[in-house]
DNA sequence: GCTTGCGTTAACAAAAATGTTAAACAAAAA
DNA sequence: TTTTTGTTTAACATTTTTGTTAACGCAAGC
């Protein structure tokens, strides 16, 4: 129709986000996302290629911005256990934004290691280097009992992540509502702060 | 050939669990098990009725199997730390048996919401009630922070979950080979206590 | 006005996977 | 030996999804 003139392509990326990383349907064909999208099916291809192709721009595009958003957060100046509340912060409000695309990554990154590989090599500075001073003072001055960076790093993103990820279950599990595993969700910055830290965490302003 | 009696049936789930829940061929088609149990495809309709049928029988006993092992350790009349210790000890362990059975339940349950609702229905006792008086007599001695049973099993479960779930991503940041990260995994056991106890794991028996 | 090029579409082609069936086979029962 | 029953196979059919193409339309530049 051309009236919205060079958006469609935009369109199109915005629509088949909204399919698999808002609503988690892993399976959505081209032609589902053709019709979200309110356009041909064959304007994918013109797009992107193919389905594979496109799904993998997608992709990196979303790992590029939560990773842009979530791990800036540990290279600011600012003391240790802010910076750590502000990651959780940071990985449960995005979670929230994109309930599926954890999801997405972890089955990806187990069918498709290239895509890993490539994806790490693009990544300058590792996490846990990011941590590594901060946290050995921590660990030094005794605030903390003795762990790897690497060690840390992967309790905090597996407490911020896993309850999303397995959301259904736990959810089902403990019988609750979709609004009462909303807030249990935003409960967890304070209960993962206080289980690493053993104290009540800060307000984020 | 009818060599293997009446075990046709057997080898196929045998070997359409191998590809599933240990290679983490998600997408294994059914002639591929075919092909890897050495029978003709039209069997597994024979005994099967579908494909879909199949993974949900096979999903079913696996996750019966997991919770049969992993959750009864709740039940045992033991010491509250005790008890964390083996629950630890056994998800982990498992976990390294099956490496991608937890990636299937959680990609099904997202998909499949039906089947989510049934398994819980099945399941009498939740797990958060088995630890809910101990937990709560560790509370109020002053052992541990305050922290409602629900949230102490999700921190627990992500604990011991998330590591095996994100492997291939968490290898490749962490620039881990395959063994490093299998000993990283066995690591955690002591870790995950320590986190959650902030005391030494007594080694299980 | 003509033409050039991008965006768009419908129709077609091909591939990939699942599901069905009729017949062969083998073993146990009659 | 014949029958019967459950197992297995090859061949066929269907479904589902992806990928391609040729033609159409519209707007900009000549």
């Amino acid at each position: 129709m051309k009236i919205e003139e060079a958006q469609t392509e935009q369109v199109i990326k915005q629509k088949a986000k909204e399919l698999f990383f808002k609503k988690g349907l892993i399976k959505t064909t081209t032609q589902e996302i053709a019709d979200a999208a309110g356009v041909n099916r064959a304007l994918i291809h013109y797009y992107f290629r193919s389905r594979e192709h496109m799904l993998s721009i997608l992709l990196d595009e979303a790992m590029e911005e939560k990773r842009e958003r979530v791990k800036s957060i540990l290279s600011f100046d600012l003391p240790f256990r802010e910076k750590i509340a502000r990651y959780i912060d940071a990985i449960i409000t995005y979670n929230m934004t994109y309930p599926y695309l954890e999801n997405f990554i972890i089955s990806e990154t187990v069918r498709n290691k290239d895509r890993t590989e490539a994806y790490c090599a693009r990544n300058q500075s590792r996490s846990s280097d990011l941590i590594r001073d901060q946290l050995a003072e921590e660990i030094q001055q005794g605030r903390l009992a003795p762990i790897t960076p690497e060690h840390f790093l992967v309790n905090l993103i597996a407490l911020c992540n896993y309850p999303m990820l397995a959301k259904p279950i736990l959810r089902t599990i403990h019988g609750m509502t979709e609004e009462a595993y909303h807030e249990f969700l935003l409960e967890r910055k304070q209960v993962i702060y206080m289980t690493i830290f053993k104290e009540e965490m800060p307000s984020v302003s």
